[in-house]
DNA sequence: GGCTCCCGCCACAAA
DNA sequence: TTTGTGGCGGGAGCC
């Protein structure tokens, strides 16, 4: 052992380094020290000195052991040091004292427990590196001289590294090495996480829980049952809990041993971890809530406190790590049952989503639009990997990023975000009656511009590549071609959104869909729909209840075109990443886009179809829907009728009749069949990010919003109707074939956040072609067919088909095949198909429940 | 006594 | 088979 720790001392001189062979005491020493030099403050510090001779640093318990009277100490002295050195500083006292006591006087002396603690180790090694390292300098971390230098064992590091890995500070470059990329990644990191958060209406399963515990305070059997619903909604297809890991665009996961544990790794669940933060309201989290959620996952039947322990204990472990980043702090909730620990996030505000996030409101479109770039940019700049070449990870995490992508692409390039962006503030509530206006406006201007735009919206969509492209995805980045700024605001609530990149996106929103053909939107109920609409989900929009969101693969209006353009923009996401197109996200559907995207890419059209039924069944459940936002144009739409609509479309009466608003619940996807999409019914509350399918064929299906039901708590809107405009548009420009369908989706999990309604925005491409988002289909469900969940996921290809690949089928399979296939990747994804897929995505959803936003907790 | 969470066993996976 | 990883949970420190 200590050869070994010698060595590895040795090593981090490397920086030093060498491995000499010194021993502890001294090659520790020397090390350190050397270290220390190197790293500088950064280093850690100072060991050489004490330790000195004589002991060996064992970190290993063994090595404790023989060397405890010595060892101990050194080591304490020179982690402290290094500790202190770097930052804190902690005592160092046991530097001195080790060489005296024995071990177990130094020891105890010196290190307490605290001393030791992960936290403090994180920040040593944190203290190593440089927040903004020089991407041109070598990074590389040792993990063996790292863990000679801050005198702990290995497995310690790994836990460090498994959480900064998370958050794409560092990466995996080979066995016991790592590239450190300090904070550089960080907010794009957290946006995507936020994004996926989002899609995995995490918020919505927080409010559940909260409420569950509330409602039934101990009742663990109902916790549990809450658990399910998470679980289901997290889980995948598979059946694994949503395991994905999401990983920016650029960033990848070289080790495929990080792919392949799994599951359950400390990475997983550090950024399911900071999901919850980024999309919970208050941004408080207790521990309990993360684990349950966590846990939901897996285990939902295991429920049994050992795992809840564990899990708990793993939190802690990865809070630790986070607080010594500074993005969360320790607090404590008190709730019913009394205080709770729990953590609040001090970090960055990620506004970024665009989506769902902060709902609507937030993101101005130029926000939205900048980030994503910049975040495409960073993820490339800072991966060397690449991305899509590579995809080394597992493909699921290919989708999620891809679907992240798109879905800030979709924000951002959506139009229609900007509605929401510039909206936002009123998106909520407001929306409707501005949705309707917008939506008339954006018709108008659609209808306009889908004569023209589409033309433009296709070349655009071409040019547009520029901006992303990156993404190796492809289509549906072509697809999604960033469009420019969203002419119109549209009016959250039910308003689509129309990215409008292109030219125009314009919105077409149509409340009722007055006009001619209507558009339908389609809302997810979320879930959630039952559940309370946590933030005030104002149920908003609806626009009609009945619309039908048809859509109509058909149709093929140029408006709806362009509206599907932008819907399949955003819808995207799933696509393989490349850029975002702009626009969709505005649209609300973000959220629930994403969340479908993944779902949609992880999907598969079999879940899809479980999906719609699901939703269905939801929709008769609770079914509330929640305007998702998309809009699709009806009239053409006709045609998709059949399959895609979801029964609920019917229910969806209650919406205005004048939009078609189709929430998927959870899953949201709310098949709108036939050939209409049905209105959803909002539920009041959330508007889930609807996920827009169009059936492929013809499907209309409207996709859903992810399946989470959580979304649906979501008070934030999502509006990802983009997709499904672009599915209509293209379609009835023909330029897709009906039964390709453009996802345009946005993640599902920021609409979750708001409640609005989405807008859906047409990109007037018809170019449909253009990537128009891809609505997301949410839930693939629609129903039956998995063609259209295909299409679904389709259309995320199609988003891109336009570009690239046309044919639903294409993008179907770009889709599903993706890499990932794994459905399991990301959880989110997997969650909301999963979910609905498998079990019904009733079942998760719950819909009944109502999740309260309790942030209670939080507060 | 409960909360924290360190520690390290041990299994799995990669090399 | 060896070594790297990391899940997992016992149990101890701390409050």
């Amino acid at each position: 052992m200590e050869t070994e720790k010698e060595n590895l001392f040795c090593e981090p001189h490397k920086r030093g380094q060498m491995k000499t062979p010194l021993k502890e005491s001294t090659t520790a020493n020397i090390v350190l020290t050397e270290i220390q030099p190197d790293f500088g403050p950064l280093t850690t510090p100072t060991k050489p000195k004490e330790i000195s001779q004589g002991e060996p640093w064992t970190p290993t318990a063994n090595l404790k052991m023989l060397i405890s009277a010595v060892s101990p100490e050194i080591r304490n002295r020179d982690q402290k040091r290094g500790l202190f050195n770097n930052r804190n500083g902690l005592p160092k006292p046991k530097d001195c004292l080790h060489e005296h006591l024995s071990g177990d006087e130094c020891e105890k002396s010196q290190p307490s427990r605290k001393e030791k603690s992960l936290g403090l180790l994180c920040q040593k090694f944190l203290a190593r590196y440089p927040d903004y390292p020089n991407p041109a300098v070598n990074n590389d971390i040792c993990l063996d001289e790292v863990a000679e230098e801050l005198n702990v064992e290995r497995r310690r590091i790994y836990d460090i590294v498994n959480v900064l890995e998370s958050l794409h500070m560092v990466s995996r470059m080979a066995k016991n090495r790592y590239t450190w990329h300090g904070r550089h990644n960080l907010i794009k990191t957290l946006e995507a996480l936020k994004i996926a958060g989002e899609e995995n209406k995490y918020a919505e399963l927080i409010m559940m829980i909260k409420k569950k515990e509330y409602e039934q305070e101990f009742d663990f059997t109902k916790s549990c049952s809450i658990e399910d619903h998470v679980t289901k909604a997290n889980t995948d297809q598979n059946g694994h809990a949503d395991m994905s890991f999401v990983e920016l665009p650029g960033v990848e996961f070289r080790a495929a041993s990080v792919n392949s544990r799994k599951d359950k790794s400390l990475r997983v669940m550090s950024q399911k971890f900071v999901m919850l933060f980024l999309v919970s309201t208050p941004q408080i989290v207790s521990l309990e809530t993360a684990a349950k959620i966590l846990i939901g996952e897996d285990h939902v039947e295991d429920l049994d406190k050992s795992k809840f322990k564990t899990k708990i204990r793993r939190l802690y472990d990865i809070a630790n790590v986070l607080s010594s980043l500074d993005l969360i702090k320790k607090v404590h909730v008190t709730e019913e049952r009394g205080r709770k620990p729990a953590f609040k996030w001090t970090g960055p505000e990620i506004s970024s989503n665009p989506i769902g996030v902060n709902p609507i409101i937030s993101f101005p479109t130029s926000d939205m639009e900048v980030r994503q770039p910049s975040i495409e940019n960073c993820a490339k700049n800072l991966f060397a990997t690449h991305r899509k070449s590579n995809f080394t990870r597992h493909p699921s995490l290919i989708k999620l990023v891809k679907s992240i992508e798109s879905d800030r692409r979709k924000i951002s390039s959506a139009p229609s975000s900007p509605i929401n962006k510039a909206d936002s503030s009123q998106n909520s509530e407001p929306f409707p009656s501005k949705m309707a206006q917008l939506a008339a406006i954006c018709k108008m201007q659609l209808e306009e511009q889908s004569s023209e735009s589409g033309k433009k919206a296709k070349s655009q969509l071409a040019g547009s590549g520029p901006c992303k492209p990156v993404a190796p995805l492809d289509s549906s980045v072509n697809a999604e071609p960033e469009l420019p700024p969203p002419p119109l605001v549209q009016p959250l609530g039910v308003v689509p959104l129309f990215p409008s990149p292109l030219s125009s996106a314009v919105p077409v929103i149509l409340p009722q869909a007055p006009s001619g053909p209507s558009y339908a939107i389609y809302l997810q109920p979320a879930s959630t729909h039952t559940m309370t609409p946590p933030q005030g989900l104002s149920p908003t929009v609806c626009p009609n209840p009945s619309s039908k969101a048809t859509r109509s693969k058909d149709c093929t209006d140029g408006t709806t075109e362009r509206a599907a353009n932008d819907a399949t923009k955003p819808n995207v996401s799933i696509r393989p990443m490349p850029q975002r197109h702009g626009a969709q996200n505005g649209d609300t559907e973000p959220a629930g886009e994403r969340g479908p995207k993944r779902a949609g890419m992880l999907e598969d059209s079999g879940s899809k179809k479980k999906f719609k039924e699901n939703l269905t069944g939801f929709e008769n459940v609770s079914t509330t829907l929640f305007p998702s936002g998309y809009l699709i144009p009806l009239t053409q739409c006709a045609n998709l009728g059949a399959e895609s609509l979801l029964p609920s479309k019917e229910n969806s009466g209650t919406f205005s009749p004048n939009h078609r608003i189709y929430s998927s619940p959870i899953a949201g996807v709310i098949p709108v069949t036939s050939s209409e999409l049905t209105a959803v019914n909002f539920p009041s509350f959330h508007v889930t990010p609807l996920k827009l399918m169009v059936s492929p064929t013809s499907v209309a299906a409207i996709p859903v919003g992810n399946s989470p039901a959580l979304t649906s708590s979501h008070p934030i809107p999502i509006q990802h109707p983009n997709s499904a405009i672009v599915n209509f548009t293209l379609q009835h420009l023909g330029l897709i074939s009906p039964s390709v369908q453009v996802a345009a989706s946005s993640g599902p999990g920021t609409l979750p956040m708001s409640p609005r309604i989405e807008a859906v925005s047409v990109v007037p491409e018809h170019a449909g072609t253009q990537q128009g988002r891809a609505t997301r289909y949410n839930s693939p469900v629609l129903g039956q067919n998995q063609l259209n969940g295909q299409s679904i996921a389709v259309m995320g290809a199609q988003q891109p088909v336009p570009v690239t690949p046309k044919g639903s089928q294409l993008v179907a399979e770009s889709f599903f095949r993706t890499p990932g296939g794994p459905m399991k990747l990301m959880g989110s994804p997997g969650m909301d198909f999963d979910g609905a897929n498998k079990t019904s995505v009733g079942a998760f959803f719950v819909p009944q429940r109502k999740l309260e936003v309790s942030t209670e907790d939080v507060h």
